[in-house]
Formats: C-alpha cells, sequence, structure tokens
DNA sequence: GTGTGTGCAAAAGGTTTGCAAGAAA
DNA sequence: TTTCTTGCAAACCTTTTGCACACAC
C-alpha cells in the first residue's frame, strides 16, 4: 500500500502538482498489485464507486492523458470506440478477448516480439506492438 | 478493370442487393491494383472526386459495414479517433505513419508473424497482429 | 500574487439511428 | 406489393475546449 507522500513525490518529480484529484487517480491507478486495463468511463466509474466522489470527466481526462505523456500510462489500440489504457507501461503484447471485450497482458514469456528484417519506411520505428484476437471456437473472426 | 457485372453477381451472391450507391463503392474499392487503406470519410471524399457524385454518409457506413459483414473489408485498430478499413483481407502486418496518419501493408517478408509459445486463454486463436508505428526521429513517442 | 489546475457546459468529431421516400425483387 | 435501401437530420458517445473560479506554490 503505497502512502500518498510516494505520489506526492512522483507528481512533483514529473512537474506536476499533487492536486487533491490527481493523488486520487494515482491511489485507484497504482495501489494495487495487478496491471489495470481501462478506458477513461471505467476509470471514472472506478472513482466514484471507489472513493464515494466525483471527479470532473475533463479533470479525469487532462491527468490520464498527463500520466500518458509522463509515461506513468500506455495507451492501447484494440478497436475504434473508445481509448484503453494500461498501467504496465513496458513493452509487452495483448491477448483480447472478443467474446468478453477484455484486455489482457501477454509478456514475453508466451510471445516474442517480431523482428522487423527490412524498414522500408526510412523512418524511426516507435513501437512493435502485437495483438492476439481469441474467442471460443464457434464465435465468427470479427 | 472489373466490369459491373461481376460486382452485381458478387453482392446478388452474398444477399446484398446490387444498388447503384454500392456498386459505385464496389467501383472505387475494388477496381484498383493496390490495396486500398481507408477512412469512412476518404471513402466519401473518394467518391465524390472520382465519381463527381455524393452519395449520403449514412449509405457509406451501412455499405462498409455491410462489406466487412461479408467479409470484403477489415477493420483495423490504429487509435481511436476513427475506423481504418483495408481492401486486403488477407492476414498481414501494418506500418502506421504518425506523422502523416498512412497506414501501409507491411507483409512476410517484412516482418514474421511472431509464434504464440502457451495459449493461456483456453480459447481459440483468431488472429495475431502487428502493427509497426513510425515517425521521424525527432517526434515524441506516442 | 502568479501561474496552474479544476469543473462545468458547450462544442466538436465520428458514428448510429429513426423514419419517410425510393428502388429492387 | 413487399422488402430492402437510401438519405437526411437528429441523436449519441467519446473527447476537447473555453472560461471563470479555486488551489498550489
Amino acid at each position: 500500500m503505497l502512502k500518498n507522500a510516494v505520489f506526492v513525490d512522483k507528481l512533483r518529480s514529473s512537474g506536476l502538482r499533487p492536486t487533491k484529484q490527481r493523488l486520487k487517480i494515482c491511489d485507484v491507478l497504482f495501489n494495487r498489485n495487478d496491471t489495470f486495463h481501462f478506458t477513461i468511463t471505467d476509470l471514472a466509474k472506478k472513482i466514484s464507486d471507489q472513493l464515494n466522489e466525483k471527479i470532473s470527466l475533463a479533470t479525469v481526462y487532462n491527468t490520464v492523458h498527463a500520466f500518458k505523456n509522463k509515461g506513468y500510462l500506455k495507451e492501447i489500440s484494440i478497436n475504434n470506440d473508445k481509448s484503453y489504457f494500461d498501467t504496465n507501461v513496458m513493452s509487452h503484447h495483448h491477448f483480447f478477448d472478443e467474446d468478453t471485450n477484455e484486455l489482457t497482458d501477454c509478456n514475453h514469456e508466451i510471445i516474442e516480439t517480431p523482428k522487423v528484417k527490412k524498414n522500408i519506411s526510412g523512418k524511426k520505428i516507435k513501437s512493435i506492438e502485437v495483438l492476439i484476437r481469441v474467442a471460443t471456437d464457434n464465435q465468427n473472426q470479427k
């Protein structure tokens, strides 16, 4: 269980003022053992459920984007309905369960990051992400 | 250059009525040698530019989704701003240029499909897709 | 006190929907 | 004539923005 002071330092060291709202969001996001995959509305709901308090949606968006820019969160493209974020910012891949819309991490013991043999783009590679879609056998492929 | 009759048959055999609008969209999408990566607005613009005619946005959405459900188009998750579609429905990977928002195919000579060592999900793997994000060196990582 | 952050409401952008008119079967 | 399709506008949902007020420093 991380103490508030840890988050205060973390925020301050990134040039973010440790406001009440940001500390609450830190608490929900980072005071856990498992990695957390969420959408903005998931997070807003979790805040109001868990802390019995409401933070303005605009502030949640602001904070999540600030945290992403500081490297505390990773944005993931699964489908085009909404943005998913991940508290695990290390390079890793994902399973996406099409039956339940659930996203789970998939580390390098399960799949190797593929090697690019030729980079035809002439630009720097920013990331290589693998997405494995799974579903029960009788489901149609998306 | 595919003839109209080919598309009429194709539509009819999938249970879709070969309407004027659907045939025009077929023409724009499938009467080409290269694969086409597009968003709905790209497609709508191409229709009005190329055919000098306008098809209602709702109809374009309808048709693209119908074609996707019939397996003539593939939807690709890049970012959550908008949906990208691909006329190449075979399993393959992609480059996404973050500077220009351009999507290009990336075949198996450029990158190998990674092997899943363990399938922990207990479900059938529907697809394994790799997305390589590139940008000029001085750009921030997304 | 100065500058940053918050929160509300309004706006924006992509996508979906309801429904009446039109076209295909 | 029956059913499917189109097209418009309105609705919808997620995300962004403008601005006044509040808070951190």
